[in-house]
DNA sequence: GCTTGACTTGAAGTTGACTTCAAGTTGTAT
DNA sequence: ATACAACTTGAAGTCAACTTCAAGTCAAGC
């Protein structure tokens, strides 16, 4: 079964623009050709798209990708490059995890502020407000904000 | 006590070409001048600084940062906009995680199958594994694989 | 055979977030 | 008073990741 790029680009939410992009990046070596020049995805091609998918909302820049898919193309001798190279953005999904944890404490934090000044009508009530007003798991928060000051 | 422009990228991490930047953008209303027309920053400030930061590595645009920046000077009104965005901003986050989760299941299925290919000496031995062979927590993904096909 | 919509390419344009540069000013230390 | 590092600005340059455009080709239906 094959498709066109048009409808590849349909399965995967993404501009058929964006697939001819990569394929010039040298990001899809797997993308075969009608004898009339037209691109064929396989089913198969599925599963390097979805990778590709997954390291690229991971935050890996195109050229290390493409660099994976070169790797991948001449065999069994640049797994171990491979490895290095996931086991690396796997350190990286960790630390944006770790920051996503940060930003959303901050986020409740704020919204926390916010609902209570809507609730007063005004930001000012924050302004008279005793520490042990502010709910326990946002305090860690404001000591940490005073020692780096 | 205030901060040139220069101490404050340095506490901050970044370049101080970043902060003017960001001033210029109008993302810093809140940092006064000295007579000479040189940037006060003040140790309040760190607080917008420091959200700032949060916000920009959750993804926001910096429009929309200036946006909530824009809000927040024009007073009590504007509170109900502010935590809009902020929900906002936390469904974009949690929306996030969950995405850095399937990352970070598919990156540790390529280790495990790159891992048993660097014992085997060649990434052939996937060819003739059983699905009972792959450990359990990857097999759903294989699955969802194939439904998507 | 012809139309039509989807495909092809290379080149140029866009966007967001900075960075670099040039020319000039500020402020501190001697 | 002068030197000098660090600041100021506006303008231009850079980079990644696309998108758009123009001119042409392919292939499925009538």
């Amino acid at each position: 079964m094959f498709y066109t790029i048009g409808e590849m680009a349909r399965k995967l939410n993404v501009a058929p623009s964006t697939l001819r992009y990569y394929d010039k990046e040298g990001l899809l070596p797997f993308v075969e050709r009608s004898s009339g020049g037209i691109r064929m995805f396989k089913d198969e091609d599925m599963e390097w798209l979805r990778m590709l998918g997954c390291l690229k909302k991971a935050g890996m820049p195109l050229k290390e990708i493409k660099s994976f898919m070169d790797w991948s193309r001449q065999g069994d001798a640049t797994i171990g490059r491979r490895l290095d190279l996931l086991e690396k953005q796997r350190q990286s999904v960790l630390e944006q995890q770790k920051q996503l944890e940060d930003t959303l404490l901050m986020l409740d934090y704020k919204r926390w502020y916010y609902q209570t000044a809507q609730a007063a009508g005004t930001c000012a009530v924050h302004d008279t407000m005793a520490l042990d007003q502010v709910p326990e798991r946002f305090r860690p928060l404001k000591e940490e904000w005073k020692a780096e000051e």
